[in-house]
RNA sequence: GGGCGGGUAGCUCAGUGGUAGAGCGUCUCGCUUACAACGAGAAGGACAGAGGUUCAAUUCCUCUCCCGCCCACCA
């Protein structure tokens, strides 16, 4: 045995992880129970990042740590076509170019982004194998699969004949430059200074004004109402009477809605249902009319005068007409919350479509229902809160969207009428309504959350991986809980009948050292495989385990991958101890004390370890092995080894064998290595061997 | 407006009703035959602030102030 001072992990890491692919097949695995975990599919358009490092990392120490403890370990792998995410990656690639999507049209769009795909899509499921994660890659999934968009179009015509998916002409969140609605989960809204109109609205016949407050004044022009609180008395007065839209001259009937806040603004409201999402809720109580002023591309639209002008320039002629006509009471900055749209950041406009919709309230009591009763368990628990919160005010969910790249939706629609058909083939029949036989499909898609929402059984494609839901356990980040997590739990309970995981083990946000979010553009990101290179990936698995808590925030230090650097020499070098000093062993001999005292500590830790992987603190049980391992093993029985021959090198031996295999879950690299060579045994690695029992 | 997390050593974080801990960093001394990616030792903290409960609070309760996050239609 000729081994240096130090350990080297280029070597060893890059040679193992190919040995290793095919004891992650879950037809080699011999355990019987099984043990299931989701992962989450990466985008195509995505490099790994510290999420996926962590996330992917802390899963794989637990899946490790339950196959040695004797199950069949079902971890699919997949990615996510991630439509609005990956169109506008694509449609930054064309602009290089000098190109729209429109110069292409979408067929040969549609090509660009599968040849992309081809190229990019794998890159990230490469970066994935670097973390030594143990996921079956025979088996990887993809959300366009053909299996997967069959279950995908199975389950939007089994909402629909449900009664529960509709078609309606309403106001919607739309991205002008994605030219696409957008559902409420995929908005940001950014706090910016605003100004406050006050604009004087002539009661008619009578010298009075009624004064409402608004930010975007152009809006106006859709008017169709006014509201006020039916409680608040100051202007009851008003109610049933008809005031008269500025410029315009609409009349415009004064209508109560609680939903209007007498605090606020003038506490009297313009009711614009082409515009605002909240007007067209009223509207509907009201019965009034939709009148869409402003088009996809932020055109003033239907109102002669400001016709074809951009959305800004129809506020500024607007403010400049009311202060001629003296309807301009007043002017204030004040602070208000922006949408934006989360992927391309351009400002959100709302505006009236015809989109698809599915009801929530029947689906959500399903989510609600299943987390109250514990079906569901979130770790931290306190999160839980986060989706039966959303679930508790929920609006229908759009999951229709207006652009290329994605699912199409299962709808035909008639050429000649206005009437459409929902099923999977091109349907043979006549059209009821005009008896032609002229059907298109649609060129809308699906919003991609509605397809990831299917992914726990989306993915099953065989008979013999359909037993594979429910799932045990998924891991996640929290910003997509409600995108992803509530909406996988209503998915799987509606059409499996069982929620798709027991536990939501929510892990922390990685941030800069600084509490900065982590991000490429700001320059703030850090890449896990810059680390990798830099030190090896069982010290960046040390370093991020260690980091770990039940916070929402990890405030990334490489100090503590540097920490695992160290322990990695550590480990290698009680090995080394232990071969230089006993090149033979002896027959075994009575314990000495110290003896004693070691395996009773290994003991101690073997369970601590145990209970807190099994609570998922991770941190914890890592820590607690590396302080056994420095502190008591190395320093103080190793230490002793040298004075004491009364010592039982067979003591010893035991200690690095059992060592190895728990530290095994957390640095897999360092662990076969040195087993193999302690052992004696090559092509035989530390995954398919029992979790050590007490000494 | 509502909710959540955090404020402990220079940095990142553990922690407990009874005179504060780790990793990294700093300082001193050691290349002693597993390891200088190491060892021995040291410095370094009114545990955000105020009040309360208690024999005793960093730990429990209340309030305040900062930092971060989430939700909500604030027109």
């Amino acid at each position: 045995m000729d081994l240096s001072t130090k350990y080297n992990p280029k070597n060893i890491e890059s040679k193992l992880y190919d040995k290793w692919i095919k004891l992650f097949k879950i037809e080699n695995q011999k355990n019987k129970n099984y043990y299931i975990a989701l992962m989450a599919p990466p985008n195509i358009t995505g490099n790994l990042h510290m999420g996926h490092a962590l996330q992917n990392i802390l899963l794989d120490v637990l899946l490790r740590y339950k196959r040695m403890k004797g199950f069949k370990i079902i971890w699919l792998p997949g990615i996510d076509h991630a439509g609005i995410a990956t169109q506008y990656v694509v449609e930054r690639e064309l602009k290089k170019e000098g190109l729209t999507r429109y110069d292409l049209g979408r067929e040969e769009f549609i090509k660009r982004v599968w040849q992309w795909k081809e190229k990019n899509g794998n890159d990230i499921i490469n970066q994935f194998k670097k973390l030594g994660i143990c996921p079956d890659w025979s088996k990887i999934k993809f959300t366009l699969d053909k299996k997967y968009i069959d279950w995908v179009e199975k389950s939007f015509i089994e909402y629909y004949n449900k009664g529960w998916i509709y078609r309606d002409y309403r106001a919607v969140n739309f991205c002008p430059r994605c030219q696409t609605s957008l559902s409420d989960l995929e908005l940001n809204y950014k706090e910016e200074e605003g100004i406050f109109y006050y604009i004087k609205y002539p009661i008619k016949d009578s010298n009075e004004f009624i004064t409402i407050a608004t930010t975007q004044p152009e809006t106006m022009l859709g008017d169709v109402a006014l509201a006020i609180n039916p409680n608040d008395t100051r202007y009851l007065k008003y109610l049933g009477k008809i005031a008269l839209l500025p410029i315009i001259k609409r009349e415009l009937l004064i209508i109560a809605d609680n939903r209007v806040d007498p605090k606020f603004g003038t506490g009297i409201i313009k009711v614009t249902p082409a515009h605002s999402l909240i007007d067209y809720e009223i509207s509907l109580k009201h019965h009034l009319e939709i009148i869409p002023v402003i088009n996809e591309q932020g055109k003033i639209i239907n109102i002669k005068e400001f016709e074809g002008l951009s959305f800004i320039e129809a506020r500024r002629k607007i403010i400049e007409i009311l202060k001629n006509e003296n309807l301009l009471e007043k002017e204030e900055i004040i602070t208000h919350f922006v949408p934006y749209c989360d992927r391309c950041g351009t400002l959100i406009q709302v505006i009236p479509l015809q989109e698809w919709f599915l009801k929530m309230s029947s689906l959500a009591n399903l989510a609600k229902k299943s987390i109250k009763n514990r079906e569901i368990i979130f770790i931290p628990n306190r999160f839980k809160r986060i989706s039966l919160n959303w679930l508790k005010n929920i609006r229908d969910w759009c999951i229709s969207r207006k652009i290329w790249w994605g699912q199409r939706l299962p709808v035909w629609y008639c050429q000649i009428c206005d009437n459409y058909i929902v099923c999977q083939k091109k349907p043979k029949s006549k059209c009821k309504k005009c008896n032609k036989n002229k059907w298109k499909r649609s060129e809308e898609v699906f919003d991609t959350w509605f397809s990831s929402a299917l992914w726990p059984f989306a993915i099953l494609y065989t008979p013999k991986e359909k037993k594979w839901y429910p799932t045990d356990i998924v891991f996640t980040a929290r910003d997509i809980l409600n995108l992803w997590i509530t909406r996988m739990i209503f998915s799987g309970i509606f059409f499996m009948k069982k929620p798709p995981f027991k536990f939501v083990y929510v892990h922390p946000t990685v941030l800069t050292k600084e509490g900065k979010r982590m991000s490429k553009s700001l320059g703030t990101g850090i890449d896990p495989l810059d680390l990798i290179n830099k030190y090896s990936i069982d010290s960046l698995r040390f370093g991020l385990i260690w980091q770990t808590s039940n916070l929402q925030d990890l405030r990334f230090d490489e100090s503590a991958i540097e920490a695992g650097y160290k322990f990695s020499n550590k480990a290698y070098n009680a090995v080394r101890f232990f071969l230089i000093r006993y090149p033979q062993m002896k027959k075994s001999k009575k314990l000495s004390k110290k003896d004693e005292k070691i395996i009773s500590e290994f003991n101690k830790t073997l369970k601590f370890i145990e209970i807190n992987i099994e609570n998922l603190n991770f941190s914890k049980a890592l820590k607690k092995f590396y302080d056994f391992f420095w502190n008591n093993f190395c320093s103080q029985y190793i230490e002793s080894c040298k004075e004491e021959t009364k010592n039982n090198p067979e003591v010893l031996k035991n200690i690095i064998i059992n060592s190895l295999k728990i530290l095994s879950i957390f640095m897999p690299f360092l662990s076969d290595y040195l087993w193999q060579i302690i052992n004696q045994k090559k092509d035989k690695y530390l995954i398919n061997e029992k979790w050590p029992q007490k000494i």
